[in-house]
DNA sequence: TTTTTATTTAGAATAGTTCTTGATAGCGTC
DNA sequence: GACGCTATCAAGAACTATTCTAAATAAAAA
């Protein structure tokens, strides 16, 4: 018997992940998943539609939130925020931020540094619970830059 | 002559940047620019908007968007985000994160701690440029948390 | 198999925001 | 002060991301 492959072994981990919370994992939000594992440059509800639809055809848009929301609710994907614009998806469990390019719109991952988490050293409301926090930067990414200085 | 108040100085403080970027200082743009520093609930736009009415009853609401977007492009106020929903906006001007309680909705300025910004110790991608930066909280309420407790 | 329940689809509905158009108001100049 | 110019405003239509609804489908349970 062949050993598991990464991408196998990915699968069945959000199959249990997905069916401890009480859901099924449908071809679906395989297909959702897998989109998002495969390019991780946080497309929109509608990049990840366009994606999926090339394995399955039939998929509604309707469906791609339902599944993003399911896999956002199990954990398995983010969605992450800047301003109103639409929400995007990372399939990056590790802590980090994003940085949103207002020239190409391109949004990349920004790990913590090495001296851990930068959330620490916020005067919190007293006695309040955090249950979740987002950490998003805005700018001209290197190659927008450059690009202005050519013209 | 009387001193000026603090609430004249901020007025004419507030008309001279406005003017600066080639804006004019009106009626609306004063009442809903009174409005946020009056209240710092962070308020949406419908509420800014309620809330103005007292004193211009015929103000439309596409004018109150058109004065929060003027004033938050000179720098008078900010729009703070949480996840997609409505835009709020807060005359605090100092660096802060906002905290975003689930169970009753308030918004509370987060002021960094002691220690400065905590907006460093992030690898953030060679050569971008930051313009902005936004951070928030999300969670209980120290009286949400309570009224839990209770019930 | 039959029943039950979750899921999907397609399209309608919703909500926050922006856009369009015509009216109004303030400013500089004569 | 009258005139023309431009910014601003009001009202409502339009837009867009997302959610909801209802009927169809598919998977699991009995």
């Amino acid at each position: 018997m062949l050993p598991e492959s990464q991408a196998e072994s990915h699968a069945r981990s959000c199959n249990e992940t997905i069916s401890q919370k009480g859901f099924r994992f449908t071809a679906q939000r395989r297909e959702v998943f897998d989109a998002l594992q495969a390019q991780r440059d946080h497309p929109t509800a509608v990049d990840v539609f366009m994606r999926v639809q090339k394995k399955l055809p039939g998929i509604s848009l309707a469906t791609v939130y339902n599944c993003l929301e399911t896999l956002t609710e199990c954990g398995l994907v983010r969605a992450v925020h800047h301003d109103r614009q639409p929400s995007r998806y990372c399939a990056n469990l590790e802590p980090h931020a994003h940085f949103f390019c207002e020239e190409c719109g391109a949004v990349h991952d920004v790990p913590p540094g090495d001296d851990g988490l930068a959330t620490a050293g916020w005067q919190l409301p007293q006695g309040a619970t955090i249950t979740h926090h987002e950490i998003s930067f805005r700018g001209q990414c290197a190659e927008c830059a450059a690009q202005r200085q050519k013209s």
